[in-house]
DNA sequence: GCGACAG
DNA sequence: ATCTTGTCGC
């Protein structure tokens, strides 16, 4: 039950090596099998990069599950840390994310993280590392692909099809059709959750747009220029973190 | 050595 | 991530 640990698991701000050699042993800590429990709150995260490329915006919008009805959204921002580097993704976009996610007064009992979740060289991209972090289950939904292949004839076409990401002879996720003849989404289990189940939560999130809701609202929060955080002062402080 | 490479 | 117009198809 702790979540936003009171002593952090490690710094965010690294050399690449040293962040690497993180990755190595926090790896071996995520667990992918269902260790989820009854699902009402669904959050969705991401982040998007200012105009003048100088700051960064991190957005979380929860939302109830399986209406889809967004009940929070939140934006944080600050400046960026440290570069794009494939594979490090994690140490450039968690922070932010981090400081989005304290904003939530209700606590989400599954995350969809745009990124990939074990999905990855070391098996630990940002879905599992922020999952592992909060201690909440998460799943991993990329637009794109970092590790592994898949047979791209054997994917159907119609939304809900689906075919196994394999790298070195290792199911590491999924190519998921989440809309019609539209290209594929790269799903992975993040932490505290089996890929069966994250399929099948991906699939119940998906609402006619190729991103799942959490994670298509997020990406639209964090882009939103007219976005005003409302007044927190009558809201009730998180009771969870 | 060369290509690939989440966002 | 972000830069960018029109355009093909349901």
């Amino acid at each position: 039950m702790t979540n936003q640990p009171e002593q952090p698991l490690h710094e965010w701000t690294l050399t690449p090596e040293a962040a690497i050699a993180l990755q190595r042993t926090l790896a071996s800590q995520i667990i992918r099998e269902d260790r989820l429990g009854e699902v009402r709150f669904v959050a969705g995260v991401d982040m998007a990069i200012n105009e003048q490329h100088e700051a960064a915006r991190a957005a979380v919008v929860l939302l109830s599950y399986p209406e889809m009805e967004i009940v929070e959204k939140h934006v944080y921002e600050e400046p960026i840390r440290m570069p794009y580097v494939p594979g490090l993704l994690s140490f450039r976009e968690a922070p932010p994310v981090l400081g989005a996610f304290k904003k939530l007064r209700q606590k989400p009992d599954l995350i969809m993280v745009d990124g990939q979740g074990i999905a990855h060289p070391r098996r630990i991209g940002i879905g599992a590392h922020l999952g592992l972090w909060l201690n909440i289950p998460t799943i991993g939904c990329a637009k794109s692909i970092l590790s592994g292949h898949y047979k791209k004839d054997e994917l159907g076409e119609e939304a809900g099809s689906w075919v196994p990401l394999v790298d070195k002879h290792e199911v590491i996720g999924a190519v998921v059709r989440t809309r019609t003849k539209v290209n594929p989404m790269f799903i992975s289990v993040g932490h505290l959750i089996s890929l069966e189940t994250s399929i099948r939560y991906v699939l119940a999130c998906s609402k006619g747009y190729r991103l799942p809701e959490p994670t298509r609202q997020a990406d639209k929060l964090s882009k939103d220029n007219n976005w005003e955080e409302p007044d927190e002062h009558e809201q009730q402080p998180s009771l969870w973190q």
